[in-house]
DNA sequence: ATCAAATTTGCAAACGATTGTTACAAATTG
DNA sequence: CAATTTGTAACAATCGTTTGCAAATTTGAT
């Protein structure tokens, strides 16, 4: 292990004590002008960095955030939704911005997350990126809601968790627009909309609303839960053509699930957009890529880390939550 | 702030002294079974959980590695090749097998990150995840060559540098062969093959060869860095097609470039893999969505992870860097 | 019963910072 | 010029652990 240079050493340099070299470094405004150039000049030269754990242990607080990507049970990291990397990267900015660090950690249950993070002052705040809807996962949460626990989530299946979301329910109406101003007759909503996922169901209410404005109905094809999202699209494209009711727009509950739409669709020889319209939400990378590339709805990312952050640094600081809907955008693309 | 229990309160209901919590708690040979069921049951009763801050100070490790993504220039997180979140969630799993919290950031310039993580006793070891090619980026990490100083990265451009790398020669025979099987007489090779991106390079040197040895060309259709990856898959079939020059088969440095080129060929009307076949390599998830779903070259991530992990390891412990080549694998889809 | 060798536990000193209180000098006031 | 205020820096305590060393206890052999 390198020497390590402590502020002590910087005031021996300076000639002065090392309360004052502490003081002199923060700013303090009980300290001379002249003296704090000397405790500088000596910090400098001695190559003095402070020791971050020295200063969480006396003041008690971290200046980190920790970020926990709750899986589906089984999943592994690599196989995580990209739209909760997309997330995680805009979080990241965020709390860069305002100076705190980053701690992340995937987990596949719940686990005792606060035992290892907050209750261990590892991390002043959480915040939980649920890409499950497994209840038992947020169960845990839920049994939580200690005032002095600082957490906000993401993905929450329920309104009585603290939550940031997309403004689901004007995406679902954009959605509609965009199929309605397509001179669709026949919109269908694919997704777990009645299932733990509170925000598809979200989604799926502002879809069926502005079609019921415009005269038309919404009927939604129910997912089962355990397929992969992907595999969601594809089982109910294939529910669809079987059951023989006509259709020619799709708004799928997410845009991996609306691959596997597009997919399913391509392999049944339905060109799109021709005869079906496909819209998803969530403006995964991929949707570029698609053929053809995927039309969604995509939230503001940098907004979405920002309230994140914004959140739990309130709940850190004892402020209610401010605002926590994230607006949305109709990116057009092929489909 | 809620009641904080310390080991000194477990000590309290235990009847025993501080230290011997601590020795209870930590599994010391030197404490009797009976004293450390008192001491587990009193922390138990109190729900004591160590303060990590205070262990660390006095251990001087943190039992945490900094994840530093450096992206290219004026990239945001979410423009992020997905490759590298692939990469990412691979290593949280390896540091958390090990008992390692993963501390991430994303950064577009080198700054003084081992000011800022290990000199500041955030971190004990540091992963550079290396989304970049600007060579000033890795500048700075070359002039950080001490021997104290515990880093490994990925994505490296040079040699010089403390790396983990794809076996990228081997997955370039591979791509040859899957060319070559498929009955192609003019592969080609895309990507910036003669840039800073080491990795390039070794990828078109596996696959020429390969392609020598059953006595074909292997032509390269040099790239403009400046362009992102997507981008310049397309400009490199629009380069292709201009020349006249005769192609059946397309291998392209990465997944990103090859669906630029999927997406380059749809729009020429090319179909694949019918008059061409393309091969990428990375194995990112949007592969599975393209048209046709791109067949490609897929390092093993969950040895990647361990590997990065591993070798930072070793060198905090001052081991010598073990095995660095992640085995790479035919992932056969449909293009 | 006696004593040396093992076991256990307690004592006290770190680790490197922050911060409330005190002491001193210089500056201000009457 | 004495009395009071202000500015600056020193003193000392503290955050919650770990760990070397000494003391006390138990064990086992004589």
């Amino acid at each position: 292990m390198a020497f390590r240079v402590t502020a002590f050493d910087v005031a021996q340099r300076a000639g002065v004590t090392q309360p004052t070299v502490s003081r002199a470094l923060n700013g303090s405004p009980k300290v001379s002008d002249e003296t704090r150039a000397k405790v500088l000049q000596a910090a400098q030269e001695l190559g003095y960095v402070i020791n971050q754990n020295a200063t969480r242990l006396r003041r008690g607080e971290t200046m980190t955030l920790a970020v926990v990507l709750i899986g589906r049970a089984g999943e592994s990291a690599t196989e995580t939704n990209p739209f909760y990397f997309s997330l995680l990267g805009s979080v990241a900015a965020a709390a860069a911005a305002k100076g705190y660090n980053l701690l992340v950690s995937f987990q596949d249950s719940p686990g005792n997350f606060f035992g290892q993070y907050d209750d261990a002052r590892q991390a002043d705040g959480m915040i939980v990126i649920g890409t499950t809807q497994n209840p038992e996962a947020w169960a845990y949460f839920r049994g939580l809601d200690h005032p002095d626990k600082a957490w906000v989530c993401w993905g929450a299946p329920d309104d009585d968790l603290r939550w940031v979301r997309s403004e689901n329910e004007g995406g679902g109406r954009i959605a509609a627009r965009y199929l309605i101003e397509r001179g669709r007759k026949h919109p269908v909503f694919i997704g777990a909309r009645a299932s733990q996922q509170r925000q598809f169901g979200e989604r799926y209410d502002g879809f069926a609303e502005e079609l019921r404005m415009a005269g038309l109905s919404a009927p939604a094809i129910e997912v089962d839960e355990s397929l992969s999202r992907e595999e969601q699209g594809v089982e109910a494209v294939r529910t669809l053509l079987q059951s023989g009711q006509p259709f020619d727009g799709i708004f799928a509950a997410c845009d991996l699930t609306a691959l596997g739409v597009l997919r399913a669709l391509s392999e049944s020889g339905i060109s799109v957009p021709e005869r079906v319209s496909v819209i998803g939400f969530d403006g995964i990378r991929a949707g570029n890529y698609s053929s053809p590339p995927l039309t969604t709805i995509e939230p503001d990312f940098e907004q979405a880390g920002d309230l994140l952050v914004q959140n739990v640094l309130n709940r850190i600081s004892g402020e209610p939550l401010t605002h926590r809907r994230v607006p949305v955008q109709l990116v057009r693309r092929g489909s």
